[in-house]
DNA sequence: TTTGACGATGCAACCCGGTTGCAAAGTCAA
DNA sequence: TTGACTTTGCAACCGGGTTGCATCGTCAAA
């Protein structure tokens, strides 16, 4: 359905190359966050640069949000109203390390926090690792 | 204080080489989170596979921890009885952006997290970025 | 229709943190 | 003194990420 992706682009701004169409779709379709290097794999054809700039693109529009799992960042589509403005749709993410796959837990609350006095705040990371429904047993 | 590392290292298994010492001592003194980077500059003289495998063993050991702060890994003293069978000093760490260090917190509660059916949690990544008190203001 | 500006792409090279193989040097006890 | 075992130094490597630069495609002004 190239025309809703196209779409989707469009709201944010983006200029809907071929390219793009394909790692968007790839990203609708997979609903797991992927990294520069699956999407190597996936679009071997194509070229690491082209794909981390399209990264990158997608990121600052605010279309999808980059979460730094133990030295690689994988990439997952943004929940909310997210857009060049910002990103708005933080929360925790679970990373199975049996599939080695990432997931939104869009679900959970963002806990508070205390900081010493002083501190000053600006951004959360939160990663929970272990085993998915599917990994586990 | 050397006597008090050599004691230090021993209470954790770990032959007092000089190399050893010397980077435990930095820890000590510092007080704050070290990366391999940073002990290569200090110990220029040194070699990076050297401090490297020192870091490991310390981390094997249960005498330091390293927490992954985007991309690099640094490494904290363990604050409590953490040895070969385990680390147990789990607490969130804050990262300033201003000055690039990372400390424990060590008294802040690690909260808890409800996962989907049948997620299995292994392990808790908790880091707040943000301006320390004297990089804040 | 031609031209030129500008953004997107491909390619290659680079950076940097981390990691490993291997040989040399050190330690220590038989 | 010898030999086993550990530690160190050097060099090379790895993988993810990033950039400079030439080329290509698109589109609108002339
Ligand atoms: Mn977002
Ligand atoms: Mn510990
Ligand atoms: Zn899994
Ligand atoms: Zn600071």
């Amino acid at each position: 359905m190239k025309h809703s992706s196209e779409k989707h682009l469009a709201q944010h701004g983006i200029h809907p190359t071929a390219m793009r169409l394909l790692v968007l779709e790839y990203l609708l379709d997979n609903r797991t966050a992927a990294s520069l290097g699956q999407l190597e794999r996936e679009f071997y054809r194509s070229d690491k640069a082209t794909l981390y700039r399209t990264l990158k693109t997608f990121e600052k529009k605010g279309l999808i949000h980059g979460v730094n799992v133990g030295g690689t960042t994988v990439y997952l589509l943004c929940r909310e109203n997210c857009s060049e403005e910002g990103h708005f749709d933080v929360h925790p993410h679970f990373f199975c390390t049996g599939c080695a796959k990432t997931i939104c837990l869009s679900q959970a609350k963002m806990p508070r926090f205390d900081l010493p006095e002083g501190f000053d705040l600006h951004e959360v990371n939160l990663i929970l690792k272990g085993r998915c429904d599917e990994c586990a047993g």
